[in-house]
DNA sequence: TCTGGGGTCCTAGGACCC
DNA sequence: TCTGGGGTCCTAGGACCC
């Protein structure tokens, strides 16, 4: 989707249009009406307190305003820019109803986050050529009406990049936005994925890239050019192999129409840093509130976990997690606030906390946990509070 | 003016087992 | 007499993505 959630905004609040607008910060009001009914506006001058930009309209990054930035400093920035709340219940919904849309045309879809997802076109490319000389002719078309259908529902555009898989499309959705549909083959790798910057590969974070620039490599095209041997000196044998063959637009990983949760978690960074003793009310009620939280999330996705895990930030931003692993799952808050407790006690506590968070992994789902009980003999439904943890 | 929240995957060491 | 080689699980941290 392109721009997605500011093009949200942009569909509510029509006369943003073409002003820099950011969105973001944790407690950002929501545009109000005056006596008059008219509709007030934030400026991002007025903002204050913790929080970082979720997006910002391409009018706004003009200015410097980038996500993830600080919101403090994006008010530096564009001190006259709107600033709108983020909604991810409104995202959500334009989400479902894109990916709905979609699914109506082609239904094998991979889910991969609010604003993405990969659809595997092989039934759809025409390999008797109806077009000669152009198999993706078809493709193209089935694309267009992707583009419609998507627009019809939500409002919203979006860009499509196809290709022989997911690195490439990926890569390649990106080049004509905001509307554009980019077809890319094997053969047109050198000419149109090469000159880009080794930075744009999907899974080449800052950290590798700036591995790779003191390698004297900046674009894809070096990145392809590179010894393999040397990318596996240099970043290991895993990453150095996939660096290489990511390079030269290779990539087998099939579209996965279902993946089960790994983890559920939930996290909050305080308005102030809080102190052990002296918060340790407020520390208390967030703690049990994050595990309620996440215990009701294991309950809606209808799994159950046996790693409790806890997370730390510092005042100083650093951050440490521990973790401990039960003899059996549990979906139930008080005895994950028991665990993550048993967690917390480990970590030394001479810092300000910034933020904290609560996990659950190594998840199965409720039907798989009961069978395990039952074929164990175990307190089937009533395992929770029967381990002392 | 410090840097959100929800995830995935990878690495690496140690415990433990056969 | 100075000790192999698999394998799995657990734990902590970090890079990266949306």
């Amino acid at each position: 989707m392109d721009a997605f959630y500011a093009s949200v905004e942009l569909l509510r609040y029509p006369q943003l249009r073409g002003l820099p607008v950011v969105i973001g910060g944790r407690r950002t009001p929501a545009p109000r009406r005056d006596a008059d009914g008219h509709l007030v506006f934030q400026r991002l001058r007025n903002y204050v307190g913790r929080g970082v930009v979720t997006t910002a309209t391409y009018e706004a990054r003009a200015l410097g305003v980038n996500s993830a930035m600080g919101m403090m400093k994006a008010a530096a920035l564009a001190p006259d820019a709107i600033v709108l709340p983020a909604d991810f219940d409104e995202y959500r919904r334009k989400s479902r109803q894109f990916k709905a849309a979609v699914a109506s045309l082609t239904p094998i879809i991979e889910d991969r986050g609010i604003d993405e997802i990969y659809i595997d076109f092989t039934p759809h490319t025409d390999a008797q050529e109806t077009r000669p000389g152009d198999t993706l002719f078809g493709a193209r078309e089935l694309a267009r009406q992707i583009q419609l259908r998507v627009r019809e529902a939500t409002g919203l555009s979006c860009s499509i990049g196809i290709t022989p898989n997911k690195l490439l499309s990926k890569l390649c959705s990106d080049l004509n936005k905001p509307g554009g549909i980019t077809t890319v083959d094997f053969a047109d790798i050198p000419a149109v994925v090469w000159p880009l910057p080794a930075s744009r590969i999907n899974g080449v974070g800052p950290k590798a890239a700036t591995q790779l620039r003191k390698l004297g490599i900046e674009t894809i095209g070096q990145l392809a050019a590179a010894d393999k041997d040397l990318l596996i000196r240099h970043f290991g044998m895993r990453f150095g192999t996939w660096l290489h063959e990511a390079a030269h637009g290779r990539d087998e990983r099939p579209v996965e129409t279902r993946r089960d949760p790994k983890s559920v978690s939930r996290e909050t960074t305080f308005e102030r840093d809080l102190h052990v003793r002296l918060d340790r009310q407020l520390l208390g009620e967030t703690f049990t509130r994050l595990c309620e939280r996440v215990a009701d999330d294991l309950k809606r996705k209808g799994v159950v976990g046996r790693t409790i895990g806890v997370k730390l930030r510092f005042e100083d931003f650093h951050t440490v997690t521990r973790d401990l692993t039960l003899p059996v799952a549990t979906g139930d808050a008080r005895t994950i606030r028991h665990a993550a407790g048993q967690c917390l006690k480990r970590i030394p506590l001479t810092k300000r906390i910034r933020l904290l968070g609560v996990r659950v992994s190594s998840l199965m789902s409720i039907e798989e946990h009961d069978q395990l009980m039952a074929e164990h003999g175990g307190p089937r439904g009533q395992s929770l509070e029967l381990f002392d943890v």
